[in-house]
DNA sequence: CTCGTAATGCAAAAGATTCCCATCTCTCTT
DNA sequence: AAGAGAGATGGGAATCTTTTGCATTACGAG
C-alpha cells in the first residue's frame, strides 16, 4: 500500500502524503496541478494546505514517486511516476494529453547528448498540435 | 536593417524594439531572459522598462522575429530566430546550452503526432545533461 | 508640421511557488 | 501506553515572474 512507498521515500507517513498519494493514483485527468490537487482534496472534505501540496509533490518528485511537466502554461502538472518513461503530445486548443514512447527518438537522443558531451541525466519532448476530438474548440 | 525586420512585422519602429533586437543579434549568450535583456539595455544606458521589454519580446514571437523557451529554470529564455529549428541540450549543472537539430527525431515526431489524430504545430525537445566542461562545477 | 493612434514607463496586480513559524503529529523509546 | 523529539503542517507573508492599467510620449501618415 501507499505507506510503504512514503516511508520507502525517507518520509514520515502523515495524511496529507497519504491523501495525495491516493488521489494520484485515482486522479483523472492524469496530468494535475498542484491547484487542482489542492482542489480536489478539499472537494473531498480534506483540509490540506496548498503549500503542503507543493511541498509534498516535490518531494514525491525527489523520490521518484512522481513526474513533473514544464507544459506550456505557466504552472508545472505532476503525475504519477509508473515506471516506465513517456512523452507527450498537448493539444494547443483544447489542452487534451496523449503519451507516447517512441524508442527511435529515445535511441536518438541518448546518442545526440554523448556527440555534445553530455552525460543525459533527463529529457522532456513535448509535441503541440490541434487533436481532432469533436468536442475540441476550434475545429471547424 | 533592424527597421525593416520590425516594420514588417507590423509593429511601430521604436527605440525600445531597435535596441532590443540590435541586443538580440549582438547577445552572448544567445539564450536570455526577459530579466537579461532589460538588465543588458540598462547596462548600455538604455532607459527602457520591463514591462516593455516582456511586451516587445511576446511581439516578436508573434511575429516571428524570435523564439522562446521554456528550460527548467522558472522563467522563460528567448533567442534570435534565425531561420533553422533546433532544439536544445542544457547543462545542469552549470547552465551551459548546446543547439542541435535531428532530421529523424524530427520525422518521428510528425508521424507520432499525426497516429495520435494531432496535427503537429510545435513541439520542445530539451536534454538535460552534464556537460564536461573543465569550467563546469560538479565535474569532479 | 500636426494629429491620432500605438507604444512606453511606472506602479499596481496577478499568478505560481516558496518561505516562516507557531502548532501539531508521527515514530521511536521507555 | 505515555513521552520526547524530530519532522510535518497550515496559513499567511514573501518572492519571483509576467501581465495590466493608465497617464504621458513618440511614431508616421497625411
Ligand atoms: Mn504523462
Ligand atoms: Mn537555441
Ligand atoms: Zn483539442
Ligand atoms: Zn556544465
Amino acid at each position: 500500500m501507499d505507506n510503504q512507498e512514503i516511508r520507502k521515500a525517507g518520509l514520515k507517513v502523515t495524511l496529507p502524503r497519504v491523501k495525495i498519494l491516493e488521489l494520484l493514483e485515482a486522479s483523472v485527468p492524469r496530468h494535475v496541478s498542484a491547484e487542482d490537487v489542492y482542489k480536489m482534496l478539499l472537494e473531498k472534505g480534506e483540509e490540506i494546505g496548498l503549500a503542503t501540496v507543493y511541498r509534498v509533490l516535490t518531494q514525491f518528485e525527489a523520490a521518484g514517486l512522481v513526474t513533473r511537466h514544464n507544459f506550456e502554461e505557466g504552472h508545472a502538472v505532476f503525475e504519477l511516476d509508473r515506471g516506465e518513461h513517456h512523452d507527450h503530445i498537448v493539444c494547443v486548443l483544447c489542452g487534451k494529453v496523449e503519451e507516447f514512447m517512441d524508442a527511435t527518438i529515445e535511441e536518438r537522443q541518448k546518442e545526440i547528448a554523448a556527440e555534445h558531451g553530455f552525460e543525459m541525466e533527463d529529457h522532456s519532448l513535448i509535441i503541440y498540435g490541434r487533436c481532432n476530438k469533436p468536442s475540441c474548440p476550434g475545429r471547424e
